[in-house]
RNA sequence: GGCGGGGUAGCCAAGUGGUAAGGCACGGCUCUGCAAAAGCCGAAUGCGUGGGUUCGAUUCCCGCCCUCGCCUCCA
């Protein structure tokens, strides 16, 4: 079936443009993204963008491309190290507990995890390789502390990105004075000389020991996975200046090509419309939030819907019970038009679903709108409950929504709830049929109020009991 | 000061130069032993505000108000 080009919004040109890979043959895309540092569990915020991320892959991926997906793990920093030497453990032992952690959380929330995953500190040779490069091309220099530094006026697109004006940089409002030893104030740090503060962190390198500075990892783990020209490069809005900015410029400096094609920045979450913060108490992990009792599809589901990715999204607990109603009510669909479609006669039979998915791919073209997308969802779903209650849904009719649905969740992830039910619930339901075989109903709404105290919801269909989760 | 994003029903949120998707919440009804689930019906004469362009603007233009973010820690 032929797609709707891929419409996305370029943060570099400030406008929607048709996504257009490098690749000739148009089949392959390559995507790098920047993941997070692993000095401590990631919040809900982190997770705001990885989960837009996915949709992006996803959405690329039903597009038919072949996704070629980095996504590399800051594992040595200022924070890696101060969090590592206050633990009085090594470096890579501490971040190694953040990065699983950061796994898990990305699986709970069903993020498909990119097929490579690089720990910067397993590329420092890449890195110094670049770096001298751009030394030999006197776009770096190194200060008299042994530290290197970029030089950003041998670069005259700096501030591309984020249109920047460089003399406005100059009366930035924070500005760290202690860093006498750059040539110009808005030149920043490729390799940092090493200090006592490291303790036994650093690596030799022509310049003596040291450490990376942030953005170097990723323009040497980008182009030296993904080549010196890439396709898509994304990550949350606060990347765009100065990581994204000095990425370019590091990158093009060196190879004198277009670094990204398409730059992908996602909004920031906020939380009862601030922004997180650890003084304000509103900074949640994906762990509090399943502590309070929500799953993880729960809280990818508020993620994804509570706004298009580009702009902010206010979390809320409010929205968390509404993402869970709604997902709810999807999910009861689901199970619903699928009973529906028993019997149905074979897929290539099921015509009716060709006009739902092209709908879908129209809305998801247009910058993955997936608000767009749910409401043609929760459209089908009263469209279809309504004519099941008029028994005028046929068992083709039903398997071409299971068809769509089930494309659409391609997209959606949000897969099924899997429900095992405790054995204490199950033999109160098991005594409550007897109950109500025998028509005693007072005793039927006694266990009803046993198994919600037990947190379970109890439902009585034509074919017996439905347990669910309250 | 510079750059950018927002202001659409109680809450969240799409959208369009031609008369306001969807979700959640709320009320009534149908169904049900009662519930639940599902369905039906119900709310914006209106899309921050004042002008302008237009046959027609929430959608375009100008001014104003409010709000959020970024301007070298940060997804």
């Amino acid at each position: 079936m032929s797609r709707p080009t891929l419409q996305l919004y370029n943060s570099m040109s400030r406008a929607v443009e048709p996504l257009q890979p490098l690749d000739p043959a148009g089949k392959r895309v390559s995507l790098y993204v920047c993941g997070p540092t692993i000095y401590n569990y990631g919040h809900i915020g982190n997770f705001r963008t990885y989960v837009a991320v996915d949709l992006l892959k996803r959405a690329l991926t039903y597009f038919g491309y072949q996704v070629d997906h980095v996504m590399q793990f800051t594992d040595v920093d200022d924070k890696t190290i101060r969090g590592s030497r206050e633990k009085g453990m090594p470096l890579k032992e501490f971040t190694g507990i953040y990065r699983q952690a950061f796994l898990e959380d990305a699986k709970t929330l069903n993020i498909e995890i990119p097929a490579r995953t690089p720990n910067a500190t397993d590329h420092i040779p890449e890195m110094v390789e670049l770096i001298q490069k751009l030394i030999d091309k006197k776009s770096a220099y190194v200060s008299d502390d042994g530290s290197v530094y970029f030089r950003i006026s041998s670069f005259p697109k700096y501030g591309c990105l984020c249109h920047l004006d460089l003399s406005s940089l100059i009366s930035g409002a924070r500005v760290n004075q202690d860093e006498y030893e750059k040539e110009g104030i808005g030149d920043f740090v490729l390799w940092k000389k090493w200090v006592p503060a490291d303790g036994d962190v650093g690596w030799d390198s022509p310049w003596g020991k040291g450490r990376p500075g942030w953005h170097i990892e990723c323009s040497a783990l980008s182009m030296g996975h993904l080549g010196p020209e890439i396709d898509i490069h994304g990550g949350g809005t606060d990347l765009r200046f100065p990581h994204h900015e000095n990425e370019i410029a590091q990158s093009e400096a060196a190879t004198g090509l277009t670094f990204v094609r398409h730059w992908f920045h996602v909004e920031h979450l906020l939380v009862d419309g601030q922004k997180m913060s650890k003084s304000l108490g509103n900074m949640y992990t994906v762990r509090d939030v399943l502590e309070r009792g929500y799953t993880g599809r729960e809280l990818r589901y508020a993620l994804l819907s509570g706004a298009n990715y580009g702009k902010n999204l206010n979390f809320t607990w409010q929205g968390m019970d509404d993402a869970k109603t709604a997902l709810a009510r999807i999910d009861e669909w689901r199970k619903r038009i699928g009973e529906a479609a028993i019997g149905a006669p074979a897929l290539e039979e099921v015509t009716n679903a060709s006009e739902q998915i092209k709908s879908i791919d129209e809305a998801l073209s247009r910058d993955l709108n997936i608000n767009d997308l749910l409401g043609i969802l929760f459209t089908w779903i009263r469209v279809s409950n309504k004519a099941l209650d008029e028994k005028s849904l046929s068992a083709a009719q039903a398997a071409g929504y299971c068809l769509a649905y089930d494309s659409l969740d391609t997209i959606l992830g949000l897969g099924s709830a899997i429900i095992t039910i405790p054995a204490e619930v199950q033999s109160l339901a098991d005594q409550r049929a007897e109950a109500r075989k025998s028509k005693n109903f007072p005793q039927s709404d006694e266990l009803r109020k046993a198994i919600e105290a037990l947190g379970w919801k109890v439902k009585d269909t034509a074919k017996g009991q439905e347990l669910s989760r309250a």
